[in-house]
DNA sequence: CTTGTGATATGATGATCATCATGGATGGGG
DNA sequence: CCCCATCCATGATGATCATCATATCACAAG
């Protein structure tokens, strides 16, 4: 190693950190690799250092924040108030406003549709993770997840503030 | 008007539904004007005579969309059994395997919500009828379709065939 | 101290697109 | 019949990007 291995990989996680957020935030297409790099602190010519591809960032970023959304299901346990807890928080203003740091499921899972095989099974592991955490009724916990999703992916999609509002109370008082 | 109206008003038709049923395939920027005009049949520079940016043809093509799925819905009546039935075809593995001809709120609403307010506004109009289509309680239809779109959504997203059929059919059994 | 290797930065390159400019064609109104 | 207002097609234009080429440079090993 040329240079300290320590600090390539530290930026290198800086770089799927940022991706994740951006991409979240604006989506896969909407994000340049250019920018990444900037919010890395890193210009564009270095990424071809660390990945082949735009593809492959997006692969990475999916599996970082999908990461990371399990282990934030798994930190609100099994129990029933837990699991109220975690859809109260899901089901936010806050989280519905914070797509950068928030679900990748919520902010991206159409444009995964689309991509390519790798990137749809860096998705479903995530999937499949959060799923475990909880424990019960295995198809409860996918219809709960469904509706969390979709309860987000709508609350994001409409104009008015107050519908929006509606659409994760609805979904919070319902799956709660 | 200097060509038959009905021609250039079907003309116009035509590269709405076109565009509708390519922006739910692929997405909005996956999808270029030339080849919208292209699947309606004319070439790219006739496109500005019908509209003035690609966005308002990305406006155009959810309010199509979304009337489509507005009077499909109110197709299948307010009754128990007409919902069921609605939920069934929603939640099918036809349906997630057909993107271009299906809901626009599981192809695009993701798209939408980093999108324009007006573009926002058009997809939050289609929620509001698709909502009345259902009578009963208001909070319950929003559920209902939270969970449906998130549904197809992640069904669609996952790489394993046998997890997104999991998926379709957990959510189609505890929505119904 | 020297040298080799991998990380970076800067600056192409080439493709892709949205959008516009120009000119041709059409058919309804005079 | 002729003219004009539109549509439409062909062919720019200009911007944006992903990706690559080149050159610099920092460290580690000898």
């Amino acid at each position: 190693m040329r240079y300290p291995a320590e600090e390539t990989a530290a930026k290198h996680e800086r770089i799927v950190r940022e991706a994740s957020r951006l991409f979240c935030e604006r989506g896969f297409e909407n994000v340049t690799v250019g920018e990444v790099m900037k919010a890395a602190g890193l210009t564009h010519g270095a990424f071809y250092a660390h990945f082949g591809s735009k593809q492959e960032l997006q692969e990475a970023a999916v599996v970082y924040g999908q990461a990371l959304s399990a282990d934030r299901a798994r930190s609100y346990g099994v129990t029933k108030k837990g699991r109220r807890a975690y859809a109260d928080r899901y089901l936010s203003p806050r989280h519905r406003d914070n797509p950068g740091n928030g679900c990748t499921m919520a902010a991206l899972a159409q444009e995964v549709a689309r991509s390519t095989p790798e990137i749809k099974t860096a998705f479903e592991r995530g999937l499949m993770e959060i799923l475990s955490a909880e424990s019960g009724d295995r198809k409860e916990a996918i219809f709960r997840a469904a509706a969390m999703v979709g309860g987000v992916v709508l609350a994001r999609a409409v104009e008015d503030s107050r519908l929006s509002d509606e659409i994760l109370e609805s979904v919070r008082q319902k799956v709660g």
